[in-house]
DNA sequence: CCTGAATGTAATGTTAACCTTACATTCATA
DNA sequence: TATGAATGTAAGGTTAACATTACATTCAGG
């Protein structure tokens, strides 16, 4: 899945260890959302985007992203509902 | 974690089944996820939340929910950072 | 060129989110 | 009250996201 992490961390300053003791994760798990090898648990994916103060959408790009084993799914079912 | 599944699928008339068949999930995972015995993947929360047209963070509520296993996590590290 | 820090990656083990199947319970309605 | 639909839940199996440990590579400073 596609992300911003790399980018978001670097502008903070961080290495991907100190991403990872901040959000409770061990330095490889970053590593490997950053270099797209895992896809983050929802937690770990809502701790990181707290730390860069972003939503999850923003940090992890589900439209630009393929799903790794899964086929086709229908997206906006309830079109009409303008509520966020 | 608290969210609001049932709630948003029943203001569509929806059955838990065909919540599943629209995110290509079982009937057990949405009932999972409503009755708080499981976390959604990252990708079964954004199908879900793309059915309901919101975000992520609107349909799950990290905030008022408690992490199953794990202890505190550091908050808004970026707290002046004001993009989205 | 050294050297250390940061990053990439591999191996191995654990755990939880899924699946399917199956059965019990609740609830609306005929 | 019967009956079917919807929901709740349990058991057993698969898989991927983690952890830890270890080693290789890249890169900036001295």
């Amino acid at each position: 899945m596609k992300n911003k992490v790399k980018q978001l961390r670097e502008r903070l300053g961080l290495t991907q260890e100190q991403l990872g003791e901040l959000v409770g994760a061990s330095r490889q798990a970053i590593n490997a959302i950053e270099t797209e090898k895992n896809e983050p648990s929802i937690w770990l994916a809502y701790d990181i985007s707290r730390v860069f103060n972003k939503t999850i959408e923003n940090v992890f790009l589900f439209e630009e992203s393929e799903r790794k084993s899964r086929s086709e799914i229908s997206r906006g079912y309830a079109y009409g509902n303008k509520r966020d």
